[in-house]
DNA sequence: GCTATGATTGGTCGAACGTCCAAGACGATC
DNA sequence: GATCGTCTTGGACGTTCGACCAATCATAGC
């Protein structure tokens, strides 16, 4: 009965306490994630969190980066899936129906943009991991031609994260609904068919 | 030498509540405005706060939605000032420049955002403040003959504020770039130039 | 076996929190 | 000038917070 090193436990918990705080941000928010409901949620004790991290809000960032990365490396791969991306903002679009706008996920990104203006260390993070994923859009849609795929990435990004926010509010919302329209942006004008 | 009465100085308390709210909700944060650092900043003692207002929570959105209504109600403005939407929606997109998007007046906006998912009572009436200005900014479409007006309207408030967001975390961001963009978005094909 | 090293426990510290309340201060009314 | 309603003060209440620490436990290497 050999059971876990204690190397292992110790990664063990690193990897519950990250998990846990990556469902917290988006329930309860930023700010209301404490040491107590963040080790509860972890089945753990509270001291523990300040064991493996130098601080609740280095925890905090941290699981806040992960799960983000690990959402938009999902996404990213529609684009490199389709030859049009047109059609890979499309199926994005597709996939923000998943999100309702008030589920942990969503708001976890929302939360992040906010800690972020009041953090240093997280806003160099998440501004290199958001230029990472647009800088792809945009290169993406320069290959088919498009005058101006900067900004077209830009205003693509901003439909995403804005329309996450109002759905929030008007759950009716359907992503289906504005998809035309947002081809109005990234189709290139006078190309063939 | 009539010094204010007692009506007037009790309305004064709360008018400066609301507005020293309205700035500490975006500087700090939602969360992070307790009924000590509020009295702080309006320059009262922390006790006036809950013989003014029934709880915090009710005085921080009641702030928040005066704010947000302030704010609004100044640029639905430019709707009407303007024979043309894409116009109109073209100097709100330049209004929004003068925001950085890590001001306190813009993160106000965020947070009340998020603040409204976890306070049904904020959530109605912010919905229906939003409402009303989407409704706006559609029934303007629908005048030029824009074939989906209220999707036009969804996609438009989306960028709005999801540009917002991401400019907070890269201020290089520059609302002139994507306007033409988001043109193409109101404009009404085959209209009469 | 014994000892290193890392993981875990339970508890404590001072500070800040939301809310409430009795007592005082002020202007309006008679 | 007494009285009344409103506004204001200062302090108190129980709770929770982030952070820290000595003691205990479990594994790994000798």
């Amino acid at each position: 009965m050999a059971g876990p090193t204690n190397a292992e436990r110790g990664t063990a918990a690193r990897t519950k306490l990250l998990a846990a705080a990556g469902e917290l941000i988006g329930e309860i928010g930023w700010n209301a994630v404490s040491t107590r409901v963040l080790a509860e949620r972890a089945d753990m004790r509270p001291g523990l969190v300040h064991y493996h991290f130098e601080s609740l809000q280095a925890l905090l960032r941290q699981a806040a980066l992960e799960a983000m990365e690990g959402m938009l490396a999902g996404t990213a791969e529609l684009l490199t899936a389709t030859d049009d991306p047109a059609d890979a903002v499309d199926a994005m679009l597709a996939e923000l129906d998943r999100y309702t706008g008030a589920d942990p996920a969503s708001l976890l990104f929302i939360e992040a943009y906010l800690a972020a203006t009041r953090d240093p260390v997280l806003h160099e993070r998440m501004q290199a991991l958001v230029h990472r994923f647009r800088g792809g859009v945009a290169a993406a849609l320069a290959r088919t031609g498009h005058p101006a795929p900067e900004a077209a990435a830009v205003l693509v990004m901003a439909v995403f994260d804005g329309f996450l926010l109002h759905k929030g509010l008007d759950p009716a919302l359907s992503a289906a609904s504005i998809a035309p329209l947002l081809r109005r942006v990234t189709d290139t004008p006078g190309a063939p068919a």
